[in-house]
DNA sequence: TTTTTAGTTCTCCTTTTGCAGAACTAAAAA
DNA sequence: TTTTTAGTTCTGCAAAAGGAGAACTAAAAA
């Protein structure tokens, strides 16, 4: 199913995921729906090429498709289900990674908020990097709207 | 040592912290470094005011630590050391995040180089995601500059 | 020299995570 | 109606994480 430098290929995926904070059989069903020849692989095939359980399966895939991670088709006459990778969403899951970072701005007004006022300037450098939060939570989405501009 | 105000927010930073995959101790570490009115804290001041035990303390200060998200002073003629948060880091930390992130696209032109070349469209939305982290690598630190520029 | 201080490291325990395997289910096929 | 298919859910276990407490250490103080 599998050559040997598409399973490394899976394997150096899953590691990138994990990394993320995905466990390694939802991070390995993310590698293989980029990796296979085949873009849409049944349970089964998941199973299978990955030596997973079903159990196993069942919960990386739903853990995935609630992540918006991968989706499935269905066929007419075929009551498989056909899981994909939903990649025309990543960039968008950047993003939306990138703009929860910045919302954290709140967080450290708060903190502002509540902290004494003899620590100047300590209370200066939060001021600073809530600012820096606040300026790329306006920035970011305007450069992603470029982006969209640009490619269409 | 704090009030219940403060002890709140720590845990909310600290729950903000642990999102980002740290362990409840350093996260409550962090919390206490942005919230106590002394900027500068003692080992023994962290450990009693967080109700941890000494390893947790001490494992806790230097993962903090070697993460760049602590440092410590020491006072002649003193020879505790005072752990403080090294907030002005923390943008630099979100940027590296940002970029480490854009330089996902290194692996997913890997992907793309071992796809078969059948799957026009997957194929496609492959190298748009590419292309994306590729932009966003590039214009994130014009970005950082242009911040930069600004605030001095 | 002995004692204290400021932490570090080791051992142990509890909780959580991740998964296997088996039992189960609902719809379709025979 | 019974059987097969395509999963889901439950039970249980093994490994890892997180942290407590005690033993340890190195430098400073007495």
């Amino acid at each position: 199913m599998l050559s040997n430098e598409q399973k490394q290929l899976v394997e150096k995926i899953g590691l990138m995921h994990e990394s993320e904070g995905l466990s390694p059989a939802v991070a390995r069903v993310l590698g293989l729906l980029l990796v296979s020849d085949k873009v849409e692989l049944t349970f089964d095939e998941i199973r299978e090429t990955l030596n997973l359980s079903k159990s196993a399966t069942s919960n990386a895939l739903n853990i995935a498709i609630k992540l918006d991670r991968v989706e499935y088709v269905t066929k007419p006459g075929d009551r498989k289900r056909y899981f994909k990778s939903r990649i025309e969403l990543w960039r968008e899951h950047i993003m939306d990674g990138f703009c929860k970072k910045c919302s954290w701005s709140k967080m450290f007004e708060e903190v502002l908020k509540h902290r004494t006022k003899e620590t100047k300037d300590f209370n200066k450098a939060i001021k600073d990097f809530v600012n820096f939060l606040e300026y790329m939570g306006k920035e970011l989405p305007k450069l992603y709207k470029e982006w969209e501009n640009k490619t269409k």
